[in-house]
DNA sequence: ATCACACTTACCCAAACTGGCTATTGTTTA
DNA sequence: TAAACAATAGCCAGTTTGGGTAAGTGTGAT
């Protein structure tokens, strides 16, 4: 007997999910909560071995939601549940402890296959998410042959200065050069880095 | 119709692959490969849309031969083949580019199934290797240092995003929020991380 | 000796950002 | 209950940044 529980805000997917639940073989709903705070005050006395977690839940949501109750309840397995397939979203929900990734679309007996799923082991999630996750471990062949980002030393200088947070100005003065120079080559940088602002430039300078 | 093509050294595993992939509707063996060099040097002129690749393999590994080819031929779809399920070569393997990783053991019917995932976008695993690759995304719990100034949940979102180059509107409808509250959040950060500017906020985040 | 390119300066404009202020709602804590 | 705080939202002023355009100098290579 697996025991789930639900955090769910939507009250129509809710009881159709403890429908679900309760009328399949081996499934038993131990709890339903319309939002985080409260699954996260009660949910200890229940005990499931499942949580299903909405996403998008009113006041603080389930990504949030998923990494207190890991705190709690570090053996818990929790599956995320959502409509969107936001790669962002399943990123952090993954970093905040979630062992699945369903969309809500999923017909309802894969639904419970996937809990089966969870429950020996696995790690359910839809084919397109798999190669997301998959991807994320690829490591680019480090290339700089032909369309290397190569920035020259001047450019270098400037990105580490603009790494530090000064003003165009403060690097001006600090190199001598008029601001208007170093907005120059920092157009020049971000076409190089392929990046429109500061902060995705420094990102990618502090990643060398 | 999907091509595929075979590294693996155990002739008999490699014909009853053949076999299993000729006599099967949609599949096609185009050519198989007793070891890593020879599929180097040749595999350009077959052209297959995935490659199943043993990873104990005498000379080359299956593991070094998938990052090659990858630099070779980017789109290639490569599968691993192995007995084992060591959790150093699946991430190994990943990094180096495969998209799926099947034990030998595996039903025939299921490596076909997964070959068709493969091919449409999927990555196929067993179970427990899905949940091995989810746990590494695992993040503990992070703990404060006495002193270290404490950014609420909402502060460390929008941190968050920011280190992404996001702007504040996008922030703001990525959070459902008006960008008047993103700009409030962030004057509290600014204030507690001793910054006057979004590049060096991120640079303080990005070394937590 | 022309070409490419790094480095430099300058002006303009629109968008984005920073920091000043105020204010409401809800929760937690003293 | 009052105080503190997180989260929300707004207004305003001034500054910074991103992208367009133009152009002058020096150096090294073909």
């Amino acid at each position: 007997m697996i025991r789930v529980a639900l955090v769910e805000d939507d009250e129509k997917i809710r009881s159709n999910m403890i429908t679900l639940l309760e009328q399949s073989e081996g499934f038993r709903c131990v709890v339903a909560y319309p939002d985080a705070e409260t699954a996260l005050k009660d949910i200890q006395n229940k005990a499931p071995e499942i949580v299903l977690m909405d996403i998008n839940l009113p006041g603080m949501n389930g990504i949030e939601c998923t990494n207190k109750l890991k705190e709690l309840m570090p053996e818990l397995l929790i599956v995320m549940l959502t409509v969107y397939e936001d790669t962002g979203k399943i990123f952090q929900s993954l970093q905040a402890g979630a062992v699945g990734y369903l969309l809500k679309l999923t017909k309802p007996e894969d639904i419970l296959t996937a809990l089966k799923e969870v429950s020996v082991g696995g790690s359910p999630m839809s084919a397109q998410i798999a190669r997301k996750v998959v991807q994320s471990f690829h490591r680019e062949p480090k290339q700089n042959k032909t369309g290397e980002p190569s920035l020259t030393p001047r450019e270098e200088q400037i990105l580490e200065l603009l790494s530090k947070g000064y003003l165009y100005k403060e690097i001006a003065s600090e190199l001598l050069i008029s601001p208007d120079t170093v907005h120059n080559h920092l157009r020049k940088i971000y076409e190089k880095l392929q990046v429109h602002s500061r902060t995705e430039a420094v990102v990618k300078y502090l990643k060398n």
